[in-house]
DNA sequence: CTCCTTGTAACTTTTACAGTTTCACATTAG
DNA sequence: CTAATGTGAAACTGTAAAAGTTACAAGGAG
């Protein structure tokens, strides 16, 4: 399986553009910096998350922000913008036999199965929003730097 | 993405070995016929399976048999034995610049996150049995007769 | 022994995604 | 106005995972 790193790349990018607005210019080539990636696929992405009704951008105007409270952005919101309804978690091999009893059902059966897994996850997704996230990577910032005082204190 | 359809085939295949069994020879080149694809790849998922237990084989013999009863089989053991352990519902990317508080902490925030809704999925997958699976499709296929007797009816 | 089958390794093909290049257009500063 | 900077979008290339293929050694059945 191969799966995109988009989820995470928008997550990141949203909590940049929070964090550091009105600290750094928010160019898609700043972003890039941090996400470790091309400015372009930042744009991608970007585009997006506009489409999405996430965030709000001008063109030429390095100053993008988000649409509404990172606390009403769930991470299944962010999901949908970049990922979209079609996509899915498993995938049900399309080609088989119809003719068989097996062949034949096996796709409806765990369309089903699979769904319901699906939406499990996706409910989870949908408890976390991007205030949390930003909240968790504060928390995790001010830990590493209290235990680097401790370290050099020592 | 480019997922893998190595459950959903995996289910078909133990699914094929319950229904055909003593009707059919269980070649890898008959469940390849209902699956639509190699009997090599067919081989190889059902060494997967084999060394997970859930199938036992014996080596030039066509007549592979579930290692357990069918209710006792669930759709999270399958598929722990064709993907892993290891593989994971959604994917973080690891090459955020780390010197960044965004980039620095986001792996592991996102971790923990990402793996609440995969346990929620892998859940879902825990509750359903094969022997569900084999029920759908029965009852699947008793009504498409259903539906054609009555059209030859009309 | 002969034929069929399994089990596995090596190789090729396919495909989705990441990343690059390029260009048109918008904004801001001087 | 114009130069510099930045966005938005399309077309293209590179890459890695999975599917599929070929080949072959070794295990059963008649």
């Amino acid at each position: 399986m191969r799966v995109s790193t988009r989820l995470s790349d928008s997550i990141h990018i949203l909590a940049f553009l929070q964090i550091f607005h009105g600290k750094l210019p928010l160019t898609s080539e700043n972003i890039a910096g941090s996400v470790r990636t091309s400015p372009v696929v930042i744009r991608r992405l970007m585009s997006a998350l506009r489409k999405g009704g996430l965030i709000e951008t001008v063109p030429g105007s390095a100053d993008p922000r988000l649409a509404r409270p990172a606390s009403e952005i769930s991470l299944y919101d962010i999901y949908l913008a970049v990922e979209g309804s079609d996509r899915h978690l498993f995938t049900i091999d399309e080609k088989t036999a119809p003719e068989c009893i097996v062949g034949g059902n096996i796709q409806a059966t765990l369309a089903e199965y699979y769904h319901q897994a699906e939406v499990a996850a996706q409910a989870k997704l949908a408890t976390v929003t991007l205030q949390d996230v930003l909240d968790s990577i504060l928390v995790r910032q001010a830990q590493k730097e209290a235990a680097r005082r401790k370290d050099e204190n020592k």
